[in-house]
DNA sequence: TGTACATCAGTGAACGCGCGTTCACTGATGTAC
DNA sequence: TGTACATCAGTGAACGCGCGTTCACTGATGTAC
């Protein structure tokens, strides 16, 4: 039966965040709609009245996952001078697998938990994923300050952060796995902070 | 009809090659069975002659594209001092998609091209490409030759060769991706080599 | 404000399709004597 | 070395299954007067 126009846009965003939390976790292919659906509390068929395809839903589940890991970035670095924002950036995002805390999904990056999968994906897709790493870029740079290289620096500073957590999630030991992560935390704040060497 | 041994082990051989090539170049879900096969030049049936299942055929072409990547840098570090060879290795890791010279295939890593797929593939899968991981590890730390922290400098340096060539990948424009292995490139010698800095 | 009708969110079954895998079959290879 | 038979690599059709998507239908919401 039809709802509200309220209901409405309440669904579609329950669709996109539970999609978005699927994804991440499972890979993009073995999440079905169905299975999404009915993370939202909903059934097969009413899909296609809130989007097109599975790759629109992807491409709105992705910048869903971008918008929730920044505005939390945002919320936690809100105040704190660079150095200590970057600490903090840095720390938060190689803990992906932890960072759900008080009931919440985990904040997980769509770059490192799908990487090479959203080089594959639909035009519509593969831009959120670029401009997602693009924002990453420039909070990062953001950190930085006014310094020499400050864009260039924030760039391989995510091609670590990136690499590394998709390092760190391939390991089964667990030890193995945190190992990859501080390595490049403190490669970073060793080579960009003070707070370290 | 019946083949000999040493074509038996010939055709194996030939599907593996022609499975690595396609899941490096296409992803491991959108390769099917009959694609592979018919890159092999055979047909779907005889597939379960030489494979359990398609698992077990991940696991071998993963293998295959390692062994050969690393026989590739083997060969091109040969007879080199450590510091040249760190950045022959650094240079043709983040070239990945243009490295297929003399109409070879390019030499793609799988940390790279399918990255977090394999997080979540057959244990038998992720074994091997822990084990790969391992082993770019372990190139790289023979090139840092005995310095206080070689292996945990080599793993960063996986880190952001695995990460760049990542990123590098999903970029739709081809300006932004070689910046961003240039980046990682120049990042990588400052801090490790004494050809830059 | 009340009534009549059009709209459309959501249901649940069904569609065609391609997937991984199986199977009966063919005929050359390998083995036993 | 030659013959008879067992083996098995490869064929190509078929299997069941789950996928993304479509559709007729229901009934509450929104609109027009």
């Amino acid at each position: 039966m039809r709802r509200s126009r309220s209901e409405t846009v309440e669904t579609k965003k329950r669709i996109v965040a539970a999609a978005s939390g699927l994804f991440l976790d499972r890979g993009l292919d073995s999440v079905g709609m169905r299975d999404v659906m009915e993370a939202a509390e909903l059934t097969a068929g009413g899909f296609y009245r809130h989007f097109s395809s599975k790759n629109q839903l992807i491409a709105e589940a992705m910048l869903f996952a971008f918008d929730r890991l920044f505005a939390m970035f945002d919320k936690e670095i809100r105040g704190k001078e660079p150095v200590k924002a970057l600490e903090r950036i840095v720390s938060l995002y190689l803990q992906q697998t932890l960072s759900g805390r008080d009931g919440q999904a985990p904040y997980l990056c769509p770059l490192a938990q799908l990487g090479s999968q959203l080089s594959r994906c639909a035009p519509v897709v593969r831009a959120v994923a670029i401009e997602g790493h693009k924002r990453l870029a420039a909070l990062i740079a953001g950190c930085l300050g006014h310094r020499p290289h400050e864009k260039a620096d924030a760039k391989t500073i995510v091609s670590v952060l990136v690499g590394a957590e998709t390092l760190a999630s391939l390991a089964t030991d667990a030890r193995s796995a945190s190992r990859t992560r501080f390595l490049a935390k403190v490669a970073i704040l060793q080579q960009f902070s003070n707070a370290y060497g």
